[in-house]
DNA sequence: GATTCGCCCCAAAGCGCTTTGAGTTTCGCG
DNA sequence: CGCGAAACTCAAAGCGCTTTGGGGCGAATC
């Protein structure tokens, strides 16, 4: 079923029915209904392609998402992302569109994407602390909205970040507060930006009360369960061991109660954990009582939340960039507490 | 830059110039490479929905992603079915598109996809022991994989399937030589085929070695890391508790070892726990030695080698469609042992 | 040397839609 | 009853590509 043969049918011109269905106000209300009865009838869609052609836009928005080659890796807040975004998309008739790439040929991708006129935006997944796919997309004119913010960027651009910052600042006063001294960092690859803000928030709070950091107990890398056992298992063997972990994902976390568990110590006596909770779908930090003390911000709001934001801004790209940053909120659950007496300096 | 500007910059005719890039035979080698380097210079692609208009192909996949509306909650092994068809898609020059769904209005999704000419086929994810989106999909003509199996369905269609049943055979063999006799399954939900078939591999392994199963040790629900803690800890506070657990995924089984240690028990030792593992990169089961006794099956091999098969059917649709049965392979890991001697009955 | 054949290349139609610019009714008013 | 404005409707161009159906030209064949 086409445009012809509905009009056709409907005894009318291929303009006056896709006036009647694009809301036109030269089309009488009543013609109109009858169109869009006729329409459902006979499950009418124009074709997504031709109308793009027409219109010259592809009513799709990109989602690039990067796999670490040396892992493999799927970042595993991506499901729940897109499920956010997804719901933006579908109430604006939009589609989504995602593309995989590995390290390296990004900017390939991008270009393509904009050569072949495959989306009309991109939402940028991962961002680093230096990133040159914003300046890459400025050149090449791709409206983009960044899922974190690109901490060396000057100008402007569209972002939605967690005030990662402070949410570990808060952290690591809370455990602070509780008596702890020699807290392990947990943090994810710092060179992606979340990252080098979460640190910055911990430093700052150890600063802030007279602590300093050792070197010898921040740790940055790919937020697997497997390196947050290999990590605590080590610190844990340590003879000036850290009384408590501050930990950038739940799945991390997970790890680090493994190697707790594993030494004989009790996860909230003898060793505190704090992480950072994405409220993932799938991995609720727990049903009632939270497992672990958190910091919390869902990331599935996020994704609805961008994604909106990103096709406000190609329905007109002269409103100034906006930005949102969320607060993460802090959830006690049982994985910290006083540091043990033994411990104590 | 579009074809017209390309072939006047060649000094061609655009028909030369689409037959060079298209590698019809008709253009001589020399001209070919000479188009071939303008349109890398010049950054040329040929506009997606004009092609597409042109041959009526969209030259884009959909993944329909269904959204429990319930709980909120996306399939944690999608991103990394999406990472390995990704690869697939990309290889062929194809699109992915992803649509998100809630409970309901599925059949107006996919009739929306096909009317509108956005996908030339569709992986269906998830399918149910009875599933009414084959025959929706056969009725509207769009071509579709299934990963995993219909039980219900009598002809033949395209899929590839783990070996759930034997898969779950084996792994409560495997616990049964250990000594365990009471043994409660922590399967996903019944209504998916998967969790079918796993359960009648549990059952029949039983049954093989003379052994009932007791219901009040036999569950189905989503497969939540709290699912797995919450059935755990109300079973082992049973008078006649399970030795063994039978568990459907990596992270109900982390649940599950949640309420093991919390109950002061030691996983491996106290209670065996055996899980089918995913292979997700996010949550890889131990990194030399495995956390959990599992059955094994890559679900991104699964995704690259699927995302192929439709692009096959797709290409040549007379062929008889492919069907695969993946073999899980089991992994010994440290949270399986032979049965306690105060346990033994 | 004329004719045929291959090899290249070209103009133009058509994919299904939106949108412009130009009719054709219909209705109210003088 | 006639005229002009308002309210509708229409034919056709154009979006950027693929592909059909011809040519033109040099080399091979008779």
């Amino acid at each position: 079923m086409n445009l012809r043969e509905l009009s056709e049918i409907l005894g009318l011109s291929q303009t006056t029915v896709s006036r009647a269905l694009n809301g036109y106000p030269e089309v009488s209300e009543e013609t109109r209904a009858k169109v869009i009865a006729a329409a459902q009838a006979h499950n009418y869609s124009p074709n997504l392609r031709a109308r793009g052609l027409a219109t010259g836009r592809a009513q799709a928005i990109g989602h690039v998402i990067p796999i670490s080659t040396r892992h493999e890796m799927v970042n595993p807040i991506f499901g729940d992302f897109i499920a956010g975004a997804g719901e933006a998309y579908a109430a604006r008739g939009y589609q989504m569109v995602l593309t995989t790439v590995g390290d390296g040929d990004e900017e390939g991708v991008y270009r393509n994407l904009k050569a072949r006129g495959a989306v009309d935006g991109v939402i940028i997944h991962a961002p680093r602390v230096e990133d040159p796919r914003l300046e890459l997309l400025d050149e090449i004119g791709l409206p983009y909205a960044v899922h974190g913010r690109v901490s060396s960027r000057k100008t402007p651009y569209t972002w939605l970040d967690v005030n990662n910052r402070r949410a570990f600042h808060r952290a690591t006063e809370f455990l602070i507060d509780l008596g702890h001294r020699r807290i392990a960092l947990l943090n994810g690859n710092e060179t992606m930006d979340f990252a080098a803000r979460r640190r910055a928030g911990f430093e700052a709070a150890m600063a802030d009360r007279g602590l300093g950091t050792d070197p010898a107990l921040m740790f940055s890398e790919e937020m697997t369960e497997d390196y947050g056992y290999r990590v605590a298992r080590r610190c844990l063997e340590m003879p000036d061991r850290p009384t408590a972990f501050l930990v950038s994902s739940l799945i991390t976390a997970l790890g680090v109660r493994r190697a707790i568990e594993e030494a004989g110590l009790r996860l909230g006596r003898d060793v505190s954990v704090v992480t950072h909770d994405d409220a993932l779908s799938y991995l609720a930090n727990g049903a009632d009582i939270p497992i672990f003390t958190a910091t919390r911000s869902s990331v599935r709001d996020a994704g609805r939340q961008l994604a909106t934001m990103l096709l406000d801004r190609i329905a007109d790209p002269d409103q100034p960039a906006q930005t949102v940053l969320l607060e993460a909120e802090l959830v006690v659950g049982r994985s910290t507490g006083p540091v043990p007496l033994t411990q104590e300096s």
